[in-house]
DNA sequence: TCCGGCATTATTGTTAACAATCATGTAAAC
DNA sequence: GTTTACATGATTGTTAACAATAATGCCGGA
């Protein structure tokens, strides 16, 4: 074989990227709200971007639909989903009946090593917010969440979850106030400490009130569309 | 336009067929355990099954491995999913978090046509189950979990019942015991009683238990590969 | 008779060219 | 001056040919 690889780009060290990789990495945008809600993905920029063929990109972009984290227009592209309100109240209940009982597993198998790694993660996601580093504050507030469903060792749940704390990012992105990020870590806090004390039961309600405090922060009512509504912007009426 | 379509096929009648739609027709064929786990997905085969090009048949190949419902093994083809024994106890996991809510909700929701169309759709059942006819007292079976997903009305969760029942069709397949095709019909019946008396709490408990009955049919200790694991089968010791 | 290497075949994976659709800009007509 | 029609460009969708890998059967040799 050749000493070098085709692909001499700027990323890509040596091998050539899964497609997997690619969702992630796009999911990871979508957390950090990096990606807004209705940008669009044309395939070229990705295929640069990612420096894979084409075909890659598009199958990526197939699952990321399947997981409704894109939109997949026929003939016009793909766009960073923007989810309705209603969207956004099954999210919201779909969290509130899976993460309270993941918590309580969660905290039923934690091992010490686990524990200890929640905590520096909370210091981590604690240092961002106050260093007003506002891209990590946001993917470690959702990568807490995460983290929960992957010690309640329950990939199912653990695909669900990061597919739910992706959306609920987009949401905030959209109907979240202006200088609100999202959830203060301190609620955080507090379920740690109830996860490192192994009360599960205290872990699920603090857990449910913490999505209560999400979705209260939102304002459903306010704008839906991500590229902003020009038909009904500028209507007579 | 000319008046006939390129495809003058056996089945499709006049339309070129979705993805979605083909991925639906192997979900329900898994089911019905018409495509037992193990079972070999050739391209070549699906093509002419479902009369489409081969692009179509990987996309959906594609989203049915995101779904976890087949394995793709990489330069050797699809294979439908042998689940192992964790990814049993995963899935029951799910279930018992979901479902239990899931039937509570729907409860406190239905509408009086709901509650007649889940009653006509037990007679159903109980006639399929009395007359023998397997495939369809096992789909129909499946379906009424759905069918409560449905009301819940909530699209997320919905996606995620499908996804697990169909899984569970595969447990079904591998570890139930060989004379059982499933759950009986008559605990759909106690959980649809308290869904159409709008008890959420009595529903939620039915479902619970009628989900662990399920899993305490399974062997988990038994075969795990679909297609016998020759391997182990012929050790010396 | 049994085993290993080789060739053939079949199936999957990738690439590239082609077709179709949509968006944009220009010009002509009213 | 506004609008419609058309042409151009860009982007997506599809098809088909090609490459690569794995499976299978064959043959030669011990």
């Amino acid at each position: 074989m050749p000493p070098a690889p085709k692909n001499m780009h700027i990323i890509d060290i040596a091998e050539e990227i899964d497609e997997e990789t690619i969702v992630d990495r796009i999911f990871e945008a979508v957390v950090e709200q990096r990606l807004p809600a209705g940008t669009k993905l044309s395939e070229q920029a990705l295929c640069e971007a990612f420096g894979v063929g084409r075909m890659r990109i598009r199958r990526a972009l197939l699952l990321l639909a399947s997981r409704e984290v894109v939109d997949l227009h026929p003939n016009k592209g793909a766009y960073i989903a923007s989810p309705t309100a209603e969207q956004a109240r099954e999210i919201f209940e779909a969290r509130m009946v899976l993460e309270p009982t993941i918590a309580t597993i969660a905290a039923g198998r934690a091992t010490p090593a686990e524990v200890a790694a929640l905590k520096s993660h909370l210091e981590a996601e604690s240092a961002a917010q106050i260093s007003g580093n506002r891209r990590d504050a946001i993917r470690l507030s959702g990568q807490f969440h995460i983290m929960l469903a992957q010690m309640a060792g329950n990939g199912v749940m653990l695909r669900m979850v990061k597919e739910l704390v992706t959306r609920t990012s987009l949401l905030i992105g959209i109907y979240g106030s202006a200088g609100v990020t999202n959830c203060r870590d301190d609620e955080h806090s507090l379920i740690a400490d109830a996860f490192a004390a192994g009360d599960g039961a205290k872990a699920a309600l603090l857990m449910q009130e913490h999505l209560e405090h999400i979705q209260s922060h939102l304002d459903l009512t306010a704008k839906s569309g991500g590229p902003v509504d020009l038909l009904q912007l500028f209507r007579k009426e």
